[in-house]
DNA sequence: TGATAACCGAGACGGTACGTCTTGTCTTGTT
DNA sequence: AACAAGACAAGACGTACCGTCTCGGTTATCA
């Protein structure tokens, strides 16, 4: 009766055999959530809606993942594809962070994607699983490309030889990420110039 | 006369008259949310239980408070005082920075506040009058803390006469919150000093 | 044990003062009571509903009544007045007793009365109190005029001289009541012949 | 498009699925209902109580049932089975009706059968369905078991062959519902003797 | 003619139950 | 064995009233 090998044991919790999954079970159950953070918000969607949007048990949803938060980061992670998307390298540093942080600007000002993040953000503070999941998904990638193309600058010369990178990815993208999820002021294309040239010139040789 | 500044009727809706309200109860309901905040975390406190634990009918919770976001609130007010807490000003901005930082550090590991914070941060994600309210309350009189040393600063010279002071708070704070909310690395002494640092040089005459 | 003088010992319980209880409030609030049983029901009526109603502090029915139920009972004894009302007595008991009862049941056909009959009844059930108040004030007068008018009959040689009245009075009223209550057929004046005729064949000398 | 059958849409209402219904839950729910009844009376037990005490979840109930008499219905209807109990039939019509009739005046004598009888009364005067089931199911076979006595009775001569029936009922149940539902007076057995003895000269032939 | 009770309107209070909602598990066929 | 459907136990939600308990503010009776 099986049993022996599960580490994490505390009910019978018979793992399903990803083999047998419904694909079109798994496909409906994904945009039903997609939908649904879209058209309600993640805090106002519930299990029972994305299953009977689907089309699909409650079971199927928690045979294949353990969370409404869940289900919804595999939807994103799904649109999002695993593509690592580095940042442009013109040569020019400062240009290149205006352009890719102002795009950033304009996403997080579109309704859908601050709903989003906003959910995501909500949701990792309470369970520590999730937040590992979406720290390394979404978020580290992100940071990496940042990191890279630092790298690229050090290599060219634009910046410090002797920076802590991964500090100085947190110095563009901490001001601009408080300043969104805390409101404190409105995401503007001015301040992000403002703030790529601060952030450059704690950088500079 | 009558209702006229009733904007928003849905229900008849009138308001408790604040002088006849239970000190006993206020401070009960208080004590109750402060403990079980601490207890068992935000997420899973109910508005029964504090009702309960504070031998208070629901009802008078729901008189006075909208949501459990603002009975805590209100429970953390009460224990931060109303204390703006200047920055210490010796003269030498970056060991004052230093100083601060890293009690702010030591402050967020600790599970009780990082617990709150997390919390606060959640539960301001879909409820915009809350995040007003916290950032107002909370975060604000923080933020003008950190402006008004570096006010002093550049009067004395430290830092760049032109730089925006309000981005310089963000350079300073956001990538430790960054860091701390999606904990993508440890929050040590060190890291605030790297931090420091780095922000300091972005702001130099 | 204990409490000596105190008959019904419960709380302290001071009675009011009845000769400054305010006629302006007893009115108003025997007003709305009866204004809501029309309107409502008497089961849907609410204790604060009739305060709110009569522009009068909760407190100030509890202390001069009960329950909902007597303040209803109140209202209903102000506006039937406090006569017996006799029975006609035109020589011929078969046609007074149709008379009468054929306005009975004109009466229980009225929303209005069955409505507030239908009350008092359920109310009855679990208050015995309040059902010994109604049967001594409502029902006894009307049954003792029942027999008032058949003891006349007897005198007039009408009736049995050996018959017992009080459930002579009964099988006249006790059939009537039945179907009504109980909804198990019309109650119409063919109904009322009927049983006009039936039951005074019973009491045939 | 769809649902073209439902007439009352006022909510969704899905209807749950019979067939699927755990008979576990309905018999401790009937179980339940019954105790309660029993041991603190119709009026005050509780819809929390009866779920409680079934180790059932509130909407369990609400899913089978439309209110808390409905509940306590079924759970009477359960115990007092199918039959309807035919009158014994010696051919001695007074005889029988004064044994059927004495036992009828021992059980609501009972504070058991008194209270139930009372709670269903004051149930059937604010709800019209409710009154429709209770009549038909406790009461009309009740009335009908008498009227088959009394055919009985009429093709033996007993009764004079014009009577009509349906009030020669009610003028033997009548007078004792009467009575016993509003505590005019004591039911006993000598009122029973009384009583058959005056309804049976109405019908004598 | 004050003083001083008590009543009064108002409504906050501690409670109980309501009927609904959602959760995560269990059950019953179907594919 | 995975699936769609949905019943189930549990329990929080926010509301409605209950009957009691303050609050001032008026009366009305008595010293």
């Amino acid at each position: 009766m099986a049993e022996s090998t599960e580490t994490d044991s505390t009910p019978p919790r018979r793992a399903p055999d990803p083999r047998r999954r419904s694909e079109r079970a798994h496909t409906a159950i994904l945009d039903a959530a997609a939908a649904l953070v879209g058209e309600v918000g993640f805090a106002k969607m519930t299990m029972e809606g994305i299953a009977a949007r689907a089309g699909v048990g409650k079971q199927t949803i928690y045979r294949w993942w353990p969370s409404k938060a869940a289900v919804v980061l595999d939807a994103f992670r799904r649109e999002a594809g695993g593509e690592p998307a580095p940042l442009p390298d013109t040569g020019d540093l400062a240009a290149d962070l205006r352009v890719v942080l102002r795009a950033t600007v304009d996403e997080y000002n579109t309704r859908e994607v601050d709903r989003i993040n906003r959910a995501f953000i909500a949701e990792v503070q309470h369970d520590e699983d999730f937040a590992r999941a979406v720290t390394e998904d979404l978020l580290r990638p992100n940071m990496t490309a940042y990191k890279d193309r630092l790298l690229s600058a050090r290599d060219a010369g634009e910046i410090s030889a002797d920076a802590d990178l991964d500090v100085a990815v947190e110095l563009l993208t901490g001001p601009l990420y408080h300043r969104w999820l805390l409101r404190t002021a409105p995401l503007t294309h001015a301040y992000v110039d403002v703030l790529v040239d601060m952030a450059l010139r704690a950088l500079r040789p």
